[in-house]
Formats: C-alpha cells, sequence, structure tokens
DNA sequence: CAGGATCCTCACAGATACTG
DNA sequence: CAGTATCTGTGAGGATCCTG
C-alpha cells in the first residue's frame, strides 16, 4: 500500500479523509487521551494515572500522534525535574463534539450490543 | 486479560462500554461496512466491490462481527447459486447517525489535520 | 456465489532498561 | 519527571486454495 508495483513513491496515499482520520484517531488509547484531556490540561504522569492500563511508551507514541495531527499542544517548562503539560487545540475541542456522540451512543446501546451477542451464542449452542 | 493471575476466569472484561463498543466498531472495515449498508441491502460480493480494498477473508469476518453485535442481518436464501443479503438492523440504523457525524467532521477538518502534519514536518526538519 | 481453512508476515503493542 | 531505545511476541490481516 505504500509503493506502487513498479516501486514508485505513492504520495497521496489517502484518497478518503475518513480512512485517513479513523487511522489516527480509530484506536482506543488515542479516543481516550483526549477523552482525558477535555476538562483540561493534564501532565504526563497525570495522564497515564487516569487512563490507568497504558505503557508509557504507548502514551508517549500516541501523544505524538496526537500533537502530529494538532489535536493537542506539549508544553515543556524547563525546570529541573522537567514538567510537560498536554492540552487540547481547538482542533481537539471540536473533534471532541461529535466523538462525544458517539460515547453517549455507546453508553446507551451498550446493553443491545451485549444482549445481542447472548442471542447469537445461544443459537449457535443449541446446534 | 482474559483470565487473573490466578487463573480464573473474568466474566466481565469489559467495565467500560465506550472501550467495548470502540474494540468492536473502531476498525475501519467495520465503519465501511456498515456505510456501505447504509443506502441498502447488499450480497457478499456487492459489499466487496463496493469498499474495493477488503480480502474476503476480513469482510467475512467483519460481517459475522457486526451480525453478532446486532448491527446487521444475514439473510441467506436457499437457491443455486446461493445468495446471501446483509442488511442495517435498527440498531445498525441508529449508530449510523452519530457515525455521520464523525465522518463529516472529518471531511470538514480533514485539511486542518494534513496543515498541521505539514507544519509539524517541517518544524522538525530544520533540526 | 459465498464463504471456511490454512499459512504467512509484519506492524503494533508490551516489558524492560537507560537518559536528560 | 518525562520520556527514548531495544527487543520480543502476538495477532490482525493478506494470499491462496477448497467447498456447499
Amino acid at each position: 500500500m505504500t509503493t506502487k508495483p513498479d516501486g514508485e513513491e505513492v504520495i497521496f496515499e489517502q484518497p478518503c479523509p475518513i480512512r485517513d482520520v479513523l487511522d489516527r484517531i480509530g484506536n482506543q488509547w488515542s479516543l481516550l487521551i483526549l477523552e482525558a484531556l477535555a476538562p483540561g490540561t493534564l501532565r504526563f504522569n497525570a495522564l497515564m494515572r487516569e487512563i490507568g492500563d497504558i505503557s508509557k511508551q504507548m502514551l508517549s507514541r500516541t501523544l505524538k500522534q496526537l500533537e502530529q495531527d494538532g489535536f493537542i499542544t506539549r508544553t515543556l517548562y524547563p525546570e529541573v525535574p522537567p514538567r510537560v503539560e498536554y492540552t487540547l487545540t481547538p482542533l481537539g475541542h471540536s473533534f471532541l463534539e461529535p466523538m462525544q456522540r458517539l460515547v453517549n451512543w455507546a453508553d446507551t446501546h451498550h446493553h443491545a450490543i451485549v444482549a445481542a451477542r447472548a442471542r447469537y451464542q445461544a443459537e449457535n449452542d443449541q446446534a
């Protein structure tokens, strides 16, 4: 997907913005980070505690991605010990709105999904 | 994550509905399938053509997942050659609404993300 | 036509250890 | 405190072949 058969580099790999965006923010870590930052600025370790079961590396990587994509800003205070604060950008905030709708949907319909799974299971158990 | 240290089975693995839901529908294939089915019923190969670059296996797997979770229904017509139709359930339809918001957001802000990436790149190239 | 079974691989994510 | 470097496994996903 990154190179054509003839080896020529492909510049525009994302003809579809939806895929592009989903590739970045489609994973739970990105979402959870953005949610964690919704109330306000947080430091690195504070984020770790907030999310709970994310490794330092994944947090670091995902934060960098989010920064690259313009969802958050990273502010380094050159103190000792160092302090780094992460904040949502306007873009990040604007993303939260449609995201919140999805989260609400998930909350509302979660039971229906669980029920559907149980039903499916039951139907296939009596085989 | 599937078993506790002592080997006891963990029944409730998803204390957080958001994670649970996102795990299922967070991948691009699920989304693209749901989008493809939004206008109406489609058959297996029609779905393949619609989505474009999905393998039979992934399509098959993802469809089964979506069926299990109650997003779509699978209808087999016992003909020769066989015909299978996939349709959104009410649950699947209801999901499309918040999803559409997200897609719209992606469309609207895609350029901003691309710009942010370019800016980030530029800043780090002059190192 | 609509998939199941099988094999493969490579990119993502975890753990650990080191650094400014 | 806030990361990076390295190493390793795990499993998502592709390719191919086979079947009802």
